[in-house]
DNA sequence: CCGTGTAGTTACAGACCGGTCACACCCGTG
DNA sequence: CACGGGTGTGACCGGTCTGTAACTACACGG
């Protein structure tokens, strides 16, 4: 874990064969790119990954867990620039949203994963569940930070529609209904939000 | 194999080919089941598989033709229930996304290909970006007829809502967001509607 | 020096894949 | 009866897949 050089300019195998096969299961899902292929890219070997991975899955459950951790920094900069103001940080969640949506053509990594793999016995679906489930949870807890009565509904709302865009972003393009998204987002925040007295800069009170 | 389980045994290869397809391609996913299997499963072989279709990739794309068929059996049926009334046709859009989500476990068959494939030039692209850009396309009629201004930006909404509940259910389940589908789109949809005279039909001349 | 752990190499097993081939068959029609 | 189209059969091709085994190379700390 802790590693004694901190500035270690050559990962080890095990990072490389993360970094690795994240970048080519993304591009090729899961089953269109094998183990082999990724162990040759990330300049190693399939033994080597299988020593450290004891299979397939549980190299994508890894790479899943570590796309997870990239969003905690994410959500983590969302309170470092707004501390004290859920609301302004449901409007960073919508813009870092239409950022993940503009990336590339295709989606959220970890719903790609539940779509392509049917087998509900696979070690990627806990990791699975268990973001999709916190990140609803984050936004609920923000919802109601903000003072928004209904949170739960609006953290549902706000849920589906990331999660749609995503997706249909890879269905129709760039141009179609996920192009919207920002303005359906704020348009949905502040319909939930506007009876109640609009606060931006000044600290929440309660 | 006992292939004559419901009778179907009348039915011309073809069409026991594609039903077949559709079922196992649903549950297993297009790179998870084979096409040698789909052909038993049919009753029938590789051979005339392959004679009708030409390529497995072929085979995927008539079988998504085939959802869509059936697709335009249901707004057949949104018509022909409230004639002439756009928004209680509205409402039955939403009532009959509800039920695709309840079905089984497994989403869209159209998105998940698309997320599935990440190809670009597969033969089932095409199919599915002409089915999800005319099921968008018609819901902005339908919101366009039921005078509301914003059409565009309602059926974005409930495109994305609905993608979105489809793929939520294949991460956290049906106790996840997509529970409240129904319930955020009429909130959505009345959001839209309130400000506007909700007389249908009676405006518009067609 | 030795012992140990990690990494690389080669080869292999066993299965499955999409796709093609030659050939036999059945059955309705002329 | 002959014919021809649609169908069934099994073998086969070349390739890829996950996962394992045996062995070697090397760095390290004692």
């Amino acid at each position: 874990m802790a590693i004694a050089d901190a500035g270690i300019v050559t990962l080890k195998p095990r990072e490389r064969i993360v970094d690795t096969a994240r970048d080519l299961f993304r591009k090729h899902g899961i089953r269109g790119i094998g183990v082999d292929t990724i162990a040759e890219a990330a300049g190693t070997n399939k033994m080597t990954l299988y020593r450290h991975f004891g299979s397939k899955g549980e190299l994508v459950a890894e790479c899943l867990r570590d796309v997870a951790k990239e969003a905690d920094d994410i959500w983590a900069g969302f309170e470092r620039d707004h501390p004290g103001d859920p609301l302004a940080q449901i409007h960073d969640w919508i813009r870092a949203g239409a950022e993940c949506i503009g990336e590339d053509g295709r989606g959220c990594d970890l719903a790609n994963v539940a779509v392509e793999l049917a087998e509900d016995d696979h070690p990627a679906r806990r990791v699975i569940e268990k973001f999709k489930t916190d990140q609803r949870d984050r936004l609920e807890k923000l919802c109601r930070d903000a003072g928004i009565s209904k949170a739960e509904l609006l953290a549902d709302t706000l849920s589906l529609l990331l999660e749609g865009a995503r997706v249909s972003r890879q269905s129709v393009g760039a141009k179609g209904p996920c192009a919207r998204f920002v303005a359906i987002g704020e348009a949905v925040v502040s319909a939930f939000a506007g009876s109640r007295p609009r606060r931006p800069a000044t600290r929440k009170k309660k």
